[in-house]
DNA sequence: AACAAAAGGTGTATAAACTACACTAAAAAA
DNA sequence: TTTTTTAGTGTAGTTTATACACCTTTTGTT
C-alpha cells in the first residue's frame, strides 16, 4: 500500500488514434474487459506509471493494449471532471496520435484485449467521458491538417497526389479543386516528385511524390502555409 | 494518511497569467515560501483538491494566491518529467490567463505571500520546469492572438484603436500599418464605434470602441478572420 | 492669437493569392 | 479499336493584402 497525507487522484493516458483505412478516417478503440463500463468501447489508455513520463505513459499503453508501435504522437489536453470516473478521483492526460496503416498495419492486441477501428462518424457508445475526447482530437485534426504537415503521418512515404488529396477531402468532409489543390500543394516547396509512377492500376498511373521532413524541420518558422 | 494500491503522483495546477501593464506585456509571479526553489519566483498554482475540477482548482488557486479573480483562462498543457518536482511525482496541468488590470487591478495577495509582475522578457529565473511552460504559454499567446479575438481580454470595455494596435504590436513585437490595421479589425464586423472620445489628452482624443461578445459568441463559424 | 507639438484618422494604387473552370493523356479492359 | 477510368495541366477574374502621405484635432507655448 502507498501512503500520503493528503488524497492524490489516479492519473492516467488516453489516446485517440487516427488511422486511414479503406479510404475512410478510422479511431481505434478497444472493449473493456473490467467494470466500470464493462464491454463497453473505450480510448486505449491506463494508468501512469510512477516514474515513467506523460508520453511514455501514452506510448506503451498504446504497445500494450493494441500493438500499435510507429505513430505521431502529441498531447491533447487534460480531462479532469471529479466525478468522470466512478471508482475514484481519476484525471487524464489525453493524447492525439496518427498511425500509418500503409507501412505499419495494427496487428491484434498481444494480451486478449479486443482492439478494432471504427469510422469516426459511425461510433460506438463510449465509456467515461471518451466520447467529448474524442470530439476534441477531431477538431484537433480537422484545425491543425489547414495548417501542418499531418497529412503525411497518415500516408506511406511515397504516395500519389490524388491520394493525398482523398485524404484531405474524407478529413475536412469538403471537396476540393484538383488543379487548385496541386498547385498550393506543390507551393509549399514541401512535397518532391519521384520517377515513380503507379503500377497495377487500370488506369493512368499517378506519379509518386514524398514529402520533405528534413525541410520542414528546417524552415519551420516559414510554416506549413497550407490553407484548403 | 490515505492509502492507494498503487503509487499516485499528486497533481497541481499553474498558471501563466498575462496583462498588460504600463505598455508591456506582463506575467503575474508569486515568490515561493517553502522548499523547495524557496524564496524563486514561480506560477501561481497549487494542488489540486479531490473533489475540484481543473480549471475551478485554477481559479481558486489564483484567487488564493494573487486576488485576480476575473480572469480569461483556459487549459494550456500537462506536464508530467517524473523528475520535475525533486519531493515526489508531480504532474501539473498548467493554464493559460488573461487579466484585465484596467477593470480589474490586481490587489496584494491576500496571505503574505509575495506577488509581482514582471515583464516577459525579463524574468527572474523560475522555479520547477515553469520557464519552459511560460514559454509554451507565450507561444500560444503570440499565435492565438492572430485569429482569435484575445486582445479584448487585455482590455477595457471600451478602447481605442491606438490601443488595440499598440497592443498587437506589444505583443507580436512588430510594426503594423495603421491604415491597413484598421481596415482590417472593422472587416470583422464585431468591433462597433461607440459615439464616445477620449477626454484629458494632450492631443487629438481618438474614438472608442467595443467588442461585440455576443456576436462572436454567435458567429463562431465565421471565425475572427483577423490575421495580421 | 498664432503656432508648434503630438497623436488620431482617412483612401488609393499595386501586387499577391485564391477561385472557378474544361480539356488532353495514359493505361487497362471490353 | 474503342471505351472506361483516372491523372494531369493553365488561365482569366476576383478577392485580399500591402505600401504609402497627408490632413485633423487638441493642448501647450510664444
Amino acid at each position: 500500500m502507498y501512503e500520503y497525507r493528503y488524497p492524490h487522484p489516479a492519473v492516467t493516458v488516453d489516446c485517440v488514434v487516427f488511422g486511414l483505412d479503406d479510404d475512410e478516417l478510422k479511431v481505434l478503440l478497444i472493449r473493456r474487459l473490467l467494470e466500470p463500463y464493462k464491454d463497453r468501447w473505450a480510448l486505449p489508455g491506463g494508468f501512469v506509471r510512477i516514474d515513467e513520463g506523460l508520453e511514455q505513459a501514452a506510448l506503451r499503453e498504446l504497445r500494450e493494449e493494441t500493438g500499435v508501435d510507429n505513430l505521431y504522437l502529441e498531447q491533447l489536453a487534460s480531462y479532469g471532471a471529479p466525478q468522470r470516473d466512478p471508482r475514484e478521483r481519476v484525471i487524464t492526460v489525453a493524447h492525439f496520435a496518427i498511425v500509418n496503416l500503409f507501412d505499419h498495419p495494427v496487428k491484434a492486441a498481444s494480451d486478449a484485449r479486443e482492439a478494432a477501428w471504427f469510422p469516426v462518424d459511425d461510433l460506438p457508445p463510449l465509456a467515461f467521458d471518451h466520447q467529448s475526447i474524442f470530439d476534441d482530437a477531431l477538431d484537433r485534426l480537422q484545425n491543425k491538417l489547414r495548417y501542418q504537415p499531418l497529412a503525411f503521418e497518415f500516408l506511406p512515404e511515397k504516395f500519389t497526389l490524388p491520394q493525398l488529396q482523398r485524404l484531405y477531402e474524407i478529413i475536412l468532409c469538403t471537396d476540393l479543386d484538383k488543379r487548385n489543390f496541386r498547385k498550393k500543394i506543390l507551393a509549399t516547396g514541401l512535397i518532391h516528385a519521384l520517377e515513380e509512377y503507379e503500377m497495377d492500376v487500370s488506369h493512368r498511373a499517378a506519379r509518386y511524390y514524398r514529402f520533405d521532413r528534413e525541410r520542414w524541420a528546417d524552415g519551420r518558422d516559414d510554416g506549413f502555409e497550407f490553407r484548403v
